[in-house]
RNA sequence: GCGGGGGUGGCCGAGAUAGGUCCAAGGCGCCAGCCUUAGGAGCUGGUGGGCAUUAGGCCCGCGAGGGUUCAAAUCCCUCCCCCCGCACCA
């Protein structure tokens, strides 16, 4: 192991000094402009980022070979709150995350003190980050690294801005957000105890009447129609309130929520719930007078707290309905009289099949729900909610509703109601209760003056859609998804007060969040290398020389004179943004398709003309460590460094690259790594022997053609694979394929040596893209004088072709098998007789294949027409027989018996070997000796044989 | 629910937009033999189920069921199941 990291570093040291993966301009060579997402450091890369990054490199490696002038740079994205939250957590000595810290990503306890500094925190990731590309031989253009805080970069984002809302494509509005009242913030995923994303799910809130307003909160606003009563919890506290002209009672747990959605809501006094009991309300649609009644599953903290009753579709109020039937003793409690339930019978609004007129009781009863209080009433709720909204239609009691599907109507009673003014749209935290780390419960925030970039708008779509059309999607099968996502996208909320980023230029309270500032920046690239150097700054970078730059816009001349620039520094940078863009491949995980991917295509046609579109987008699956998800809690991330360390970064290319094809999941498996690696060195050892001899293509037997007939076929699928971006395939050719043909090849015969030295350089540049430090150091050892790595790829064309060779090992393979399969059943011996067929085999095969073209290999067509002719009528039964086995389709066989007689005598030894007896090659027609009379069952490609 | 992707041998996974040695590549695991002081090394062979066997055999098998075809994992129909996304979060 200690071999094999030596030879990286000091490959890896070659390329950094030879400056090989820098690239610059080059009129006179074809560009391939590829990136990959830059990463979020919030930890170090892990064996599972070698999958997107590692595919990318070895791309871009492929390419290079192919002769384009490739650019593959890489840069950091800090933007957004995880790190903030994380330096938080530190900070406060959270003891699972200093767990995470130290033993998974192994960072020394002495250095976590000062990742307690946010920045401090993104810069030791950042670096953590690089070296592990470092270490895994990525081809990156490190000059042109850069992060997204850094002032020009913000300058390059304010500039994208502002085109956007030059072009009307930023809109404001209100948007609910997952907010924790304590620490005044909204709060996402990483905020959260347990990391739990709060959902946020749109209910209805119904204002029942009797003077005063009792409002509900459900999310089947159109089982208004069937209530018969509402439910108040006699154990709570409830609050009337003033709400602008109106007056409402509702829990105490409530108001706060209330207020975050901007309702004007001023608190006036307590009521107990039980006061409430008995009372009657309004129902806003029909004018029913229902009563009030009590019901102990009513939560205080669920919207209002108070609900409505819709006995005949819903279970829980089919449920309190019934225990209040059969204790109607409770009643007695609020004073109010028992036949007060005799007025109170479920209402049917709804038919759905499968269900009677009250799919309520039907799921009760079918679940066996005891009372209000059983755990199967949720069940019970969750089986008629999807029955109904699915497969439901509304009766004839509904009113302008009837007839229609429940989802439909929902939808309608909703939005009715809400422009009567008899309802507003109330939201829910769908996953409560969810805490903040601060301890606070998440309510739903109502942020009315956020930002967003339209991307429901249909001309911008349009464009997308065409943008879609002109690209090329790897794999294809995902083409499907980004059209969806392309017409699924709606208004994305772009900026939020907190996080790291780069403030809107409008209205500086907000920062531009990190899918927003994320979409276009491949273009930087180009000029942040002119950065680096020194050359341009912030202070340089205003819009209109950004509109030169990327655009073409404005006068160079003066441009650069306004902000004492050289004129030729300008057009220079403009010429390297012409030379690289567009963007010839785009690559990330699937799982960005639905945002990042998307955006990137939308804000590419919204800022760039139509020739600066991107070309290409590949997406790839994710790693699986030995068939498990990669979890932190699971403690099974290895960092790149310590699995560059235990296994090799070529190695850990190729399993993860080797393991799966694009969009499924790859395995990583350390045993497959460790197998990997012996591989490797097999090839390398291999390598050493052949080093001396000169290489030459002369082939001078069977198998020397053979193996050129293989390597070539490798090339060719090697190639195919890559352009496709085919991993797996490409890998298995090139390296598993290829090595255990070399070893058959090697076991058959003494090696043609020239043969195999020039293999073994073809092989080397195949295996470099994949195992880039062991290619180079094969390279070496073949006594190659340049970095493997810029070598041209190698061509088919150069190969000689023998088709017929690979026929023959079919043959020889066959033979082996049966003769085996002879053996095993019984037979012993001390010599096997092979016997070629009789020519006459040979002419019938080559019959029916000139007949395949007309009848296929259908033997019913094929039997008559042949034996019509005299020679094969002649033989008969036999004929037929033949005929019969070689309609099973793929038989190998050559066109005449010579060819098989050479082809079996050439690899006579290889048999014998294979077998451990002699072999005699005999023949059909003049068997030396045929004992049992079984040369007569030979077949073209299928000697007969004879074990004695 | 909507949208997308899938269901293949003990496991991972090819094959499926050209239907034909596909009783299924390759790998992992497992078994046997060889080589080794030893080996979690290497090499060779074997490894779906059932039946059979001193001659390369037969039947059933690629989520379930039906169909098309001389021939289907591959094409058609019906059904079942699994995974992912549904956003403001990187």
């Amino acid at each position: 192991m200690p071999k094999l990291r030596e030879i990286e570093r000091k490959w890896q040291k070659k390329w950094e000094e030879a400056h090989i993966f820098e690239a610059d301009p080059d009129p006179n060579k074809q560009k391939f402009y590829l990136t990959v997402a830059y990463p979020y450091p919030n930890s170090p890369q892990h064996v599972g980022h070698g999958r997107t990054y590692g595919l990318t490199d070895a791309y871009a490696r492929f390419k290079r070979m192919r002769g384009f002038n490739v650019l593959f740079p890489m840069a950091f994205h800090y933007t957004g709150t995880p790190i903030l939250a994380m330096a938080k957590r530190l900070k406060e000595g959270d003891p699972e995350l200093i767990e995470i810290f130290t033993k998974v990503f192994h960072i020394p306890k002495d250095e976590l003190k000062d990742l307690k500094d946010p920045l401090k925190m993104a810069r030791y990731f950042h670096e953590e980050i690089k070296s592990g590309m470092k270490l895994m031989g990525y081809s990156i253009d490190w000059r042109r690294e850069f992060t997204t805080i850094d002032p020009p970069y913000n300058k390059f984002i304010t500039w994208q801005f502002n085109k956007l809302y030059e072009k009307g494509l930023l809109t404001k509005g209100r948007h609910p957000v997952g907010w924790c009242p304590h620490c005044n913030n909204a709060v996402g995923q990483h905020d959260t105890r347990g990391d739990v994303e709060p959902e946020i799910a749109e209910t209805t809130l119904i204002k029942f009447k009797n003077g005063i307003v009792i409002p509900v909160v459900t999310f089947r606003p159109e089982t208004i129609f069937g209530v018969t009563n509402i439910w108040i919890n006699p154990n709570v506290r409830y609050k009337i309130v003033r709400m602008g002209e109106e007056r409402w009672i509702v829990s105490e747990e409530a108001i706060i929520k209330l207020k975050f959605q901007k309702f004007p809501i001023e608190e006036e006094r307590i009521i107990e719930g039980s006061k409430l009991i008995g009372k009657y309300v309004v129902n806003p649609v029909n004018g029913q007078k229902v009563p009030i009644l009590p019901a102990e599953f009513v939560d205080p903290d669920y919207g209002t707290g108070i609900v409505m009753s819709v006995p005949g579709h819903a279970p829980y109020d089919y449920l309190a309905l019934r225990d209040l039937r059969n204790h109607p003793e409770i009643l007695n409690k609020f004073r109010m009289k028992r036949d007060i339930l005799d007025s109170i019978e479920p209402v049917s609004i709804i038919e759905v099949e499968d269900f009677s007129e009250l799919p309520a009781r039907d799921a009760v009863e079918r679940l066996g729900a005891k009372d209000q209080m059983d755990r199967k009433a949720e069940e019970a709720t969750d089986l008629v909610y999807s029955k109904e909204y699915h497969a439901g239609r509304m009766k004839e009691n509904t009113g302008p509703y009837a007839g229609l599907l429940v989802k439909e109507a929902k939808d309608r009673v909703r939005d009715d109601l809400i422009k009567q003014g008899k309802a507003h749209i109330f939201y829910v935290i769908a996953n409560a209760p969810v805490y903040c780390r601060c301890g606070a419960k998440i309510v739903v925030n109502i942020v009315t003056d956020q930002w967003f970039i339209d991307y429901s708008n249909l001309e911008w779509k349009k464009l997308a859609h065409e943008s879609l059309d002109s690209m090329k999607i790897i794999p294809k099968e995902v083409r499907k998804e980004f059209e969806e996502a392309i017409d699924w996208m709606k208004e994305k909320a772009c900026a939020r007060k907190s996080g790291l980023g780069t403030k809107l230029p409008f209205d500086p309270n907000w920062i531009i969040e990190s899918l927003s500032d994320s979409t276009i920046y491949m273009a930087y690239y180009t000029i942040s290398k002119y950065i680096n150097q020194g050359i341009i700054g912030a202070d340089h970078l205003d819009n209109e020389v950004f509109d030169y730059i990327f655009l073409g816009k404005g006068d160079v001349g003066r441009i650069a004179e306004e902000r004492g620039l050289n004129k030729e520094v300008l057009e220079k940078i403009r010429g390297e943004f012409s030379y690289w863009y567009p963007l010839d491949s785009r690559h990330s995980g699937r799982d960005l398709i639905w945002n990042h991917l998307t955006f990137f295509i939308f804000n590419h046609v919204a800022i760039f003309p139509r020739d600066l579109w991107p070309k290409q987008i590949v997406v790839n699956g994710s790693v699986t460590m030995e068939g498990k998800k990669m979890s932190k809690s699971l403690g099974n991330i290895i960092p790149i460094r310590k699995a560059v360390d235990i296994f090799g970064a070529d190695p850990i290319r190729l399993s993860v690259l080797g393991s799966a094809e694009l969009l499924s999941d790859a395995d990583f498996s350390p045993q497959v790594a460790l197998s990997t690696l012996k591989k490797l060195f097999r090839i390398h050892d291999l390598a050493k022997k052949f080093r001396d001899a000169k290489a030459n293509k002369e082939a001078v037997d069977f198998w020397d053609k053979w193996i050129l007939e293989r390597i070539r076929n490798h090339i060719i699928a090697t190639t195919e694979a890559m352009e496709e971006c085919r991993s797996r395939e490409a890998i298995n050719h090139s390296l598993y394929l290829l090595l255990n043909e070399i070893e058959e090849y090697l076991d058959a015969k003494e090696p043609n040596e020239g043969l195999m030295r020039m293999i073994f350089g073809i092989w080397t540049r195949l295996l470099s893209p994949f195992a880039p430090h062991m290619a180079e150091e094969i390279w070496e050892i073949l006594g190659g004088n340049n970095l493997v790595s810029m070598e041209k790829w190698p061509e088919p064309e150069k190969i000689p072709s023998y088709p017929e060779a690979e026929l023959s090992y079919n043959i020889i393979r066959n033979v082996l098998e049966d003769v085996r399969s002879v053996m095993t059943s019984g037979i012993k011996g001390s010599k096997v007789y092979l016997y070629v067929a009789s020519g006459w085999k040979y002419d019938l095969f080559g019959r029916i294949e000139e007949l395949k073209t007309k009848h296929g290999l259908d033997p019913r067509r094929i039997i008559p027409e042949v034996m019509r002719e005299d020679e094969f009528k002649s033989k008969g039964n036999q004929a037929v027989d033949l005929i019969r086995r070689f309609s099973t389709g793929g038989w190998p066989w050559l066109p005449n018996k010579e060819q098989e007689l050479k082809a079996l005598r050439e690899a006579k030894s290889y048999i014998e070997n294979r077998l451990g007896i002699p072999v005699l090659i005999d023949d059909e027609d003049s068997p030396s000796s045929d004992p049992k009379k079984r040369a007569g069952r030979a077949a073209p490609g299928r000697p007969a044989i004879y074990i004695e």
